[in-house]
DNA sequence: CGGATTTGACCAGCGC
DNA sequence: GCGCTGGTCAAATCCG
């Protein structure tokens, strides 16, 4: 797969710059840094080297020339231009600032042209350039400083009083230039800064846009594939409230998602336009999009009519879940099906912690506890209380075998945006019903939604994730208890070495709390940006392309989820460099031995349902399949 | 006093 | 149909 790279430079930086523009940040802020550097640097030109530069300034003006010759000549022009240079080695010493300073000014001046259409090259060429012109006109200053100061020698002083003060002249000349320049650069800097943050959030505007288009353009194709079913005469009536668009049941999530990211805020919306448009307005959708799995739930319950008190809140019926979104699913059959496993998908996370329940950045309320059969340790139910009607559930429940192991078991999709700290249980919980979905209604889909997101996360994390769709309740289980110590998996040289503290009693703050969140993110992906990821896949290797058309996409989702995931966390950001070489790795094998020793492997019980296990080392917890899975 | 927690009761699903 | 179990509700209680 000597493609893979491409896969690499295709998609990860556009997911990396799609779903986070965090790295992006951190562009400006390293500009901001080099601004930073520049302020160092003029502070200490004019401040803190003064009392002892000059001294060095003052030597080398004495011995290259004059000093009343000297600084005109350093601050206006080259001097290996000017004639009284008295020897060779003053003009090739100097000859060297000269080159600089030239270079330096034609840059300047490049910049000076460029430096409102041209952003960030010329950003940094100005940047770089005026660090460097900085530095050497510093040491300018720094002399003229000791010339123009009584505090650091009487010689100074003694000097000539005319030329001290026209030094002293151009001394604050030269440093009003300066701080002209340096405020120029640090206003452009802003306004790149500025410009960069606007063009990415127009950036997710256009993708968002652009996945809807796709999506509906998927719809299309599917829509014509589904015109034989006898249901298409009830699926049409069903359109008709969304403005005719076509919202087929495997895109209805994307529907849903940005109808209750709609609902959220513009109740009123319905049309597909007013989704789009609402999607693309409002960047935080990754969080909200996750009740796609809600809007299926509450529909599903209500063709029930069972419905239990919490997936019927208040909430969910005040913002008009069932006008708008019920009619969009197919028929009640696949609704019930789908209904039926996302109501029971689980993302379990086992953690070491010694806390009652770890921190993932949610709130939560506890609503009962239960004793529960064959563990002796009492299992509570909490519910996410940080909006009204969020059908986000989690248990948690002490490992009746190891009592130091917390396992924390999410279920539901949040309604609401997410703080950044609550993103990893968030997008897990979000994820896990929808690839569990596909899992079950998909094979091939499933296993490959779980061979890459293992392959995505284990080369990081080292923990171990399991999927089993198996009953009771198809359930994704993350493991995080496996290797405390990452120094336990060798990784190739030059390997990002991701940090695993244990236990993570805040997994919102720890790598821990970013697995679920990667490997949710690119569940929850999967629908999301499918549309985007389809025209991705066209440029993805070949093998790539030998995979369907959902692996595909679970592909691409899993890569864009992970980056968008990692960059969540800037001190995460290792963890991307893993995660995509994970995936460049299956095409070089050398890159991630942690790759090739992650067993991925398949099973369909007897009651049809695929069990996918991972294994990332030896461990004896793994489930073992039957059969080695295959792409197919 | 309001919100969170506790805890017994209730309900649904499932297996026998 | 019955019992078991998981899950939820809601009144009582606790707590800041």
């Amino acid at each position: 797969m000597a493609e893979g790279s491409g896969l690499s430079i295709d998609l990860d930086p556009n997911s990396f710059f799609l779903h986070k523009p965090t790295v992006l940040n951190s562009f400006p802020d390293d500009t901001k840094d080099n601004n930073i550097i520049n302020n160092k640097n003029s502070k200490r030109s004019s401040k803190v080297f003064s009392p002892t530069t000059p001294l060095m300034d003052a030597t080398t003006a004495s011995r290259s020339s004059p000093p009343t010759i000297q600084f005109p000549v350093n601050l206006n022009c080259s001097l290996d231009q000017h004639p009284s240079l008295p020897s060779d080695d003053h003009k090739r010493t100097v000859i060297g600032e000269m080159d600089f300073f030239a270079q330096k000014n034609n840059k300047r001046v490049d910049s000076d042209e460029d430096g409102d259409a041209n952003p960030i090259h010329t950003s940094d060429a100005d940047v770089k350039d005026s660090t460097e012109r900085t530095a050497l006109e510093l040491n300018v200053n720094t002399g003229l400083n000791l010339l123009t100061t009584n505090t650091t020698s009487d010689q100074s002083t003694v000097d000539d009083g005319i030329s001290s003060n026209l030094e002293d002249k151009r001394a604050k000349n030269e440093l009003a230039v300066l701080q002209a320049e340096l405020e120029r650069m640090m206003a452009e800097n802003q306004r790149l800064r500025d410009t960069l943050s606007q063009v990415t959030s127009n950036y997710n505007a256009v993708q968002m846009h652009l996945v809807t288009l796709m999506q509906q353009q998927h719809d299309g194709k599917a829509e014509k594939a589904e015109e034989q079913d006898p249901m298409m005469e009830e699926k049409s009536e069903q359109k008709k409230p969304n403005g005719g668009v076509i919202v087929p049941r495997q895109f209805m999530d994307l529907g849903l998602a940005a109808a209750a990211a709609a609902d959220a805020d513009e109740p009123s919306l319905s049309s597909s336009e007013g989704r789009s448009h609402d999607r693309s307005g409002s960047p935080n959708n990754n969080t909200e999009v996750a009740s796609k799995e809600f809007g299926l739930r509450k529909s599903g319950n209500s063709e029930e009519g069972r419905g239990t008190g919490r997936e019927d809140s208040p909430d969910q019926g005040s913002q008009g879940w069932g006008a708008n979104k019920v009619p969009r699913f197919n028929s009640s059959k696949n609704v019930d099906q789908t209904e039926a496993t996302m109501r029971k998908a689980r993302v379990s996370v086992r953690a070491r912690s010694e806390a009652p329940m770890i921190t993932d950045g949610c709130q939560w309320r506890k609503y009962g506890q239960k004793m529960a059969k064959g563990n002796p340790c009492p299992r509570a139910y909490y519910r996410c209380t940080m909006a009204a009607g969020c059908p986000v559930r989690k248990q948690v429940q002490r490992c009746a075998e190891d009592r130091t192991i917390l396992i924390t078991t999410y279920e539901g999709n949040h309604n609401h945006p997410l703080p950044p700290a609550a993103m990893a249980m968030a997008s897990t919980t979000s994820s896990a019903a929808r690839m569990l979905l596909s899992g079950s209604m998909s094979s091939a889909d499933g296993l490959m939604n779980s061979n890459f997101l293992t392959r995505t996360l284990l080369p990081c994390s080292s923990s171990m994730a399991t999927i089993s769709a198996s009953a009771p309740f198809p359930t994704v289980t993350l493991d995080l208890t496996q290797t405390p110590n990452p120094l336990q998996f060798p990784r190739p040289p030059g390997q990002f070495q991701v940090p695993f503290p244990n236990p993570p009693h805040n997994l919102a703050n720890s790598p821990a709390a970013l697995l679920p969140q990667i490997f949710g993110q690119a569940l929850y992906n999967q629908s999301k940006f499918s549309g985007l990821q389809m025209s991705q896949d066209m440029e993805q290797p070949q093998s790539v392309h030998q995979l369907p058309q959902g692996q595909q996409n679970s592909l691409a989702d899993t890569v864009s989820a992970a980056t968008a995931a990692i960059a969540a966390d800037p001190n995460f950001t290792a963890a991307l460099a893993v995660a995509i070489t994970s995936i460049i790795g299956s095409s070089h094998p050398n890159n991630v031995p942690n790759n090739n020793a992650t067993n991925f492997t398949s099973a369909t019980n007897s009651s049809g349902n695929v069990t996918t296990t991972s294994n990332s080392n030896s461990n004896a917890n793994n489930k073992i399949s039957n059969s080695s899975f295959a792409a197919n």
